[in-house]
DNA sequence: ATCACCCTGACGCGGCGTCACTGTGG
DNA sequence: CCCACAGTGACGCCGCGTCAGGGTGA
């Protein structure tokens, strides 16, 4: 809290994960805290490496694949390769999403006609014995 | 494969799903294959209980949840109560299935955004030192 | 001495994949 | 005798949650 470093309390509140993840970010080497005595410090470079951590994660990517992503991304300067390689998986990314998207859908069409079964069947329930109850 | 019970191999090819996949099942009482010596029959009770199964995991039921389930659907007569109950966990599964396709079109709109900006990125640089290439 | 926080193991879960090894029928 | 298939452990993976136990500073 010098302004510059962060323990991982504030780290946590201010992404809204926990202790355990950011231990365990660590462990997997996509994080580096620097430690004070045997507490971790966040510092700048860590705050941005877990905002792209998180975003990854959104778009379904493993923690390994991130990691990966980052190292691209840490080569001091962007280099026009790096960047079309990184350009290259997002694609492949994308294309596995909007699949996900319509085996979603079609999941989502189909819960929906069993339901309406069920609905029917509940239906013919009442109009026979059910109904004096 | 006397037409009434099946190998563990035919009901592989018929379901398109592993071996481990069908031992699993039985370890956590999904299914309940007979005996024949020390190899598995699958019966037309268990070819019913498999089609529940993957339908039960395409709606994004867990083992377990799906196990109660099939304990519902198995109590002899079609109960009331147990077809309200059924309808209910159905409506739960079903709004979390669209919060979920929320979530994946928000990510998908991101990860077009994030595209976006890097081939700007690239294109850039393509004015620039690079051009000359 | 208490309290609040930090730390480090280590095991657990879900849904299987993947060995390694042992029958068994043809 | 060999091969293809069946079987049973038991461990591995991923992304953490969740103890248990110990240290540290106010």
């Amino acid at each position: 809290m010098t302004g510059e470093t962060m323990t991982i309390r504030e780290m946590c509140d201010m992404f809204n994960v926990t202790p355990r993840t950011l231990r365990f970010y660590e462990a997997k080497e996509l994080l580096a805290p620097i430690r004070q005595g045997h507490k971790r410090l966040f510092t700048k470079r860590d705050r941005a490496r877990l905002t792209l951590i998180l975003r990854g994660k959104r778009f379904g990517f493993s923690l390994e694949e991130i990691r990966q992503l980052l190292e691209l991304y840490d080569a001091d300067d962007q280099q026009h390769a790096q960047l079309v390689r990184t350009q290259e998986i997002a694609a492949e990314r994308l294309a596995q999403m909007i699949r996900q998207r319509e085996e979603l859908d079609d999941a989502i069409a189909d819960l929906r006609r069993q339901m309406d079964a069920l609905a029917r069947m509940l239906a013919a329930q009442m109009s026979t014995d059910h109904a004096a109850e």
